[in-house]
DNA sequence: GCCGTTTTCGGCCCGACTGTTTTCAGTCG
């Protein structure tokens, strides 16, 4: 069993001791286990065998047992034991929006439901309304919870849809009179890779005006909740909404509790019962019922003695501790990129000339820029042969002439890793390039062992400077290669080999777990946009938010660094 | 079940919204 499955088991574990009404903080320490596997990071086998299950936060004893028997047997006697107890159907239940673990159980005892079917029916029916607590509205409510829950994906919005649906539904509330200020939060404000829901927050004294109007825009399609302080709805194209508005005097607080995580927020909370002091959305309360309002987030951390936290670091993962002590001013931020290492053409597949490419990393600032086209192989996306990489070559040159001292244009490639772990281009070709990124696009499936060894191959060739999204996964679409990323990283810091952070949403390869391990290696790493058209320039700062969740300093990234810093690292390699 | 810069036992964040049981439980984040 990997990570993943490990994680998933102790999910279902938690669902089903919940149904079964277990103690409530039994149940939150298998979800908390279950979260602490996802994002490790690192193959958990490979702590087990050193012996460090319980160094992971929230892995006690019984839990590292728990791991220790799935490891070694692929298999969870306690999951099976509880599995057997409940009908499975149940599970399916929790789904449904409004419908819980009490709720189930109920239904399950009290109506012999076992099924999402059978509740559907038993709803439409009107069964329902013989339960305790339940009436005609709840049946209703369940009706649509289970038509919503049949029409809607169950996969999360890619960073870069759920950006562009926020900034449609910023636009529209700004020009909301008594809106002050309206911000992004929750895991899209913390740039996490997927998003579930979309949160927002309005700074605004009119609070139900607000809501009145955010509800009416043409983008919602159906209300979920409505309140003075918090509003959920269902978007047209099925993403969900919530809205909060609070007082610019409380704005900071409200930003804060908004923006999460939910670990994050719950041990910031028990921080500051520590100091006798209550927070919530609404600021702090003292013991004798006085306020402290934060009117900027960095109030809130500041009143516990805390550097204001990034919000892409946000996750419960050791952060609040290291606010204790340092502060976080040295995190690579957009500004501080100065060009751009990974750019297509119309000589591959790009959607723009070089010229034109150039033209607009100038307009966006930048000192550099890598044309990296595919190489001959991936002729799907016109790879050049390499007579046409020379003929792009002079190409290059005339446009640095036109455009003189504005930029500095450098010729590279994004060369195909083949199946066989060689280059597309033989050795004498690639010295002459200024810049090589490999990158795998083909045979992603091949075993662990054998795509490892093409990237190992391929990173001891002293040739190749980048390696471009390692694990070519595309998100929701296409897995990611099986690899041993630690030996990977060990072998990347050995020969000075760059790892590309691929900054296009569907990628975000590096993912940031695996950034920072990169970090944690010692490897130097690039924010790259991959671009094939100059709008893809503006991918940047998903790249930026990943690498800023990894933790990485400024200093860490390669095209943070002047031009000249750059041509002496190509040089000395 | 986990965890400890007051604890190895006794805690474990806080509030909004909904529907229903006229005072609150369940769900959600």
């Amino acid at each position: 069993m990997n990570n993943r499955e490990m994680a998933d088991t102790f999910e279902a574990v938690a669902n089903l001791m919940e149904i079964k009404g277990e103690a409530i903080y039994r149940i939150l320490a298998y979800r908390r286990a279950a979260e602490a596997l996802r994002g490790l990071g690192r193959d958990v086998s490979a702590i087990w065998e050193a012996g460090e299950l319980e160094d992971i936060p929230g892995v006690g004893k019984a839990i590292a047992g728990k791991i220790d028997e799935m490891i070694r047997s692929d298999r969870l006697e306690f999951y099976e034991k509880l599995a057997s107890e409940i009908p499975p159907g149940l599970i399916e239940l929790l789904k449904v929006d409004g419908i819980g673990p009490k709720k189930v159980a109920q239904f399950w005892k009290e109506g012999g439901i076992t099924s999402l079917e059978e509740l559907e029916s038993a709803a439409k029916e009107g069964k329902l309304r013989s339960l305790s607590g339940m009436g005609p509205k709840s049946e209703q409510k369940i009706i649509d919870g289970i038509q919503a829950l049949k029409s809607r994906s169950t996969e999360r919005s890619l960073l870069s849809s759920a950006w562009d649906t926020a900034q449609k539904i910023i636009s529209e509330m700004n020009k909301v009179k008594g809106v002050e200020r309206i911000e992004p939060a929750g895991s899209l404000r913390r740039y996490r890779e997927t998003i579930g829901d979309l949160d927002l927050l309005i700074a605004s004294d009119y609070p139900s005006q607000v809501m009145d109007t955010f509800v009416a825009l043409p983008l919602v399609e159906r209300v979920l909740g409505k309140g003075d302080t918090k509003t959920s709805v269902e978007l047209v194209d099925g993403m969900r909404v919530q809205l909060w508005v609070h007082p610019p005097e409380r704005f900071g607080s409200a930003w804060q509790f908004a923006t999460g995580s939910q670990a994050h927020n719950v041990q910031l909370r028990e921080i500051a019962l520590k100091k006798d002091l209550s927070l919530s959305e609404h600021g702090y309360k003292r013991d004798d019922g006085s306020e402290l309002l934060c009117r900027k987030e960095s109030d809130v951390y500041e009143a516990l003695d805390l550097a204001w936290i990034p919000p892409e670091l946000r996750e419960g993962k050791g952060e609040i501790a290291k606010a204790q002590n340092a502060d976080f001013s040295d995190l690579v931020t957009l500004n501080d990129l100065r060009g751009e290492l990974h750019a297509h053409t119309t000589w591959s597949d790009g959607k723009a000339s070089i010229e034109e490419m150039a033209q607009a990393a100038i307009g966006l600032g930048m000192e550099y820029l890598v044309i990296s086209d595919h190489s001959r192989s991936l002729g799907i996306a016109n790879g050049l042969s390499i007579e046409r990489l020379m003929e792009q070559r002079a190409e290059i040159g005339e446009v640095q002439k036109t455009l003189g001292k504005k930029i500095h244009i450098l010729h590279g490639s994004e060369v195909e890793i083949m199946s066989d772990g060689t280059l597309d281009f033989p050795d004498e070709i690639l010295e002459q390039l200024d810049i090589v990124i490999a990158s795998l696009h083909a045979s992603l499936k091949q075993s662990r062992k054998q795509v490892t060894l093409r990237l190992l191959n391929t990173i001891r060739n002293p040739h190749v400077d980048i390696i471009g999204h390692l694990t070519g996964r595309l998100i929701n679409r296409r897995d990611p290669a099986d690899l041993d990323v630690e030996a990977i990283f060990k072998e990347g810091a050995t020969h000075n080999v760059v790892f590309e952070i691929n900054a296009n949403a569907e990628r975000l390869d590096l993912k940031d777990s695996h950034a920072r391990m990169a970090l944690d290696f010692g490897c130097t790493l690039a924010i790259n946009t991959d671009a094939h058209h100059p709008d893809h320039f503006n991918f940047r700062h998903f790249g930026v938010g990943t690498a800023r969740r990894a933790a990485a300093p400024a200093q860490s990234i390669l095209n943070t660094w002047v031009f000249k810093d750059l041509e002496a690292w190509l040089k000395h390699r």
